[in-house]
DNA sequence: GATGAATGAGGATTCATTCAT
DNA sequence: AATGAATGAATCCTCATTCAT
């Protein structure tokens, strides 16, 4: 069937525009100020075709969320397995998050604001599906170090705690260059967060000899 | 006066009532899904009352933010300056971070997930305001690392970096703690913040000889 | 496009319904004591409803005052400049006044009182507006009497006096009759205000010969 | 009793210090955008003093109000009763209500515009007082008027209709003095008015012989 | 008597959602 | 399928009144 399938890809562009226009009003107002006939009216729609896509409110910015997180998680991912060398896989995580968090300043301000608790109880979705996504992330980051572990370079017992304290200085630098006003260039602060992290995990390589 | 004094002192209690039930409703809900009504119930006080303290939700909310924000900052301060060796004022800034988190982690929930931009316009006196306290504990840091610095112990010219990175650990650690289901003591994980942080922004003392 | 005409004149429609009800309770009850789930109910609309069509309470209550009080000035012009003779024209204005405060006893009463203090400071409008109208009118009086001034039947240099004077007569007689129970014919005082107003300002005729 | 007689004075004193505050912010608010809080403040006074002297908001402007009404209405009995000649009493009659208005414009206005029907339905009392009031008003000018009937001046027959009509072109000027920013002498529109009046019911005399 | 802090009922307004076209 | 007018529940805030001091 040419039809049904043109129709479906037209339902997911549609789709895609609607979520687009949403991340931004939402970005920009948060959850409870941003409204479905303002972001209807910028993605082009009437207000009654967003329900044909969305549930209603909370579906379309939970549906947002998390598509888009899981575009970012996949994103680094995608990084670092393009890498052989463990520290050259640290380096492309950092780097990775960093573009990423470059690229979409608006959803990721938002998205350190973003107030879960504020939503109706239903969406205690949101807020499991966020950290799924999250811990499914830091175990990709945990099998990089034990990987590390594995080859000598990392002390072992520790992949656990490590990859948590890798994730909070990346996500403790992206806060700071999100609250301050996006000042310099985030990615160029890779090296110094990987040497920060390296030189306090690693088996100091440089005096040993 | 006797009784002016009495009355002040009132006041300011029951303003302190009002401003601790606001934390745990706001806490729990968000600033849009609290009521005032919920607050003056939860603080038994009638509707109107909390008009007398506060001119509005927005200022409530803006209110018990920044005065237990402040309050947060000092102790930290405080728990610091009790030190005279400089690592030892590194360990007392990130246990003295920890223990108060943990002993408001309601408030802290609230405060990761909080939606300053969520607030009508006024309100950007709240993102300001808290930019402007956070900035002066960052340079608190700064200058502890200066310290340092002086002292031969970090590596010169790095100070606000440096400071950027150990609140940025420090608030990582925390950010996984609290979306983390609070699970372990975040107190116990002072040491591993701290020789993360230590062995990689500390000159390597231990392998030098 | 039949369909966009259709609408256009539905819209229109509800809107006229809207304000009729508007007038019944605003002028029963007064602006503040008026409530728009009242006028609502009463329109036989949702109370959002009123809100598709004005901006508020207060546009709502304006844009009454002012479209009915439009209204009964064109219908007074229009009788007089139905007439060619300036004695007839002056005897159509008083009817045509009377006529239109007997057909909207209501609406007039509530004007009588009406309190455009009370409102918000924006509702200056709705002052300035009703003193605008009323000095068009004014002018459009003053315009017959000058007529009749040319023609030497009144005295010439007062015509702005006389038009104020006659246009007082039928206000306090208008008044008289509304703050009374609107006893007796309102209509039927035309030939008695008529009478008063003319052999005061008229060069005595009847006598004079 | 000295003391008691103190009191009393004392007491007469406070309430009226009271009213007269709450004309001027009556006046300059209208009814219901008046506050206790304001008026209290004004006064001098705390807001539960003001219930020690009127039962409520509502008694206060009813009070307020009607003894105004009277202090007017008994001035202009005043100054008519003062003169012997009917065509006297007339003037005096006009220019008595002139120049009260001029001196309490604020009360005037705020009268002219006042809007008894808002007040709950209890206030009927305040209604029904002016009505009354008025009512004496009119059969006081009524009985100059047939005085004048007597004498031979007046058409006869017409009394009441001729009280009604000199009221109502009176308040008909006052009305557009006080609608109009007060500009000119209200007073020295006596003689116009009078003259408008006179050479209207009046039996013409300077043309008949 | 005087005070003024506390009370809480009452109403305008917003906006997610529905459903007739 | 798309539309968008109509709906009405939900909540912030004001201010007359009370009453303990």
């Amino acid at each position: 069937m040419e039809k049904a399938k043109r129709k479906e890809k037209e339902f997911i562009a549609r789709r895609q525009e609607i979520l687009e226009e949403a991340e931004i009003i939402f970005a920009a107002k948060g959850f409870h100020a941003a409204t479905m006939a303002e972001i209807a009216q910028g993605a082009g729609f009437a207000i009654g075709t967003l329900y044909q896509f969305f549930h209603g409110k909370e579906d379309l910015y939970v549906s947002m969320v998390i598509e888009k997180l899981q575009r970012m998680y996949q994103e680094i991912r995608d990084a670092v397995q393009a890498r052989e060398d463990t520290l050259q896989k640290i380096e492309a995580l950092v780097k990775a998050y960093f573009i990423f968090v470059e690229n979409n300043a608006g959803f990721c301000t938002f998205f350190v604001r973003s107030d879960g608790a504020t939503l109706p109880d239903v969406s205690n979705a949101l807020k499991e599906q966020m950290i799924d996504a999250y811990l499914v992330q830091i175990q990709f980051i945990q099998g990089v170090i034990e990987k590390g572990i594995e080859e000598g370079i990392f002390q072992p017992d520790k992949a656990r705690d490590y990859a948590y304290a890798l994730s909070g200085i990346i996500r403790g630098i992206i806060y700071d260059w999100l609250v301050g006003a996006h000042q310099g260039s985030l990615a160029g602060k890779t090296e110094l967060v990987t040497d920060i992290f390296l030189n306090g995990v690693l088996i100091d390589q440089k005096n040993k000899r």
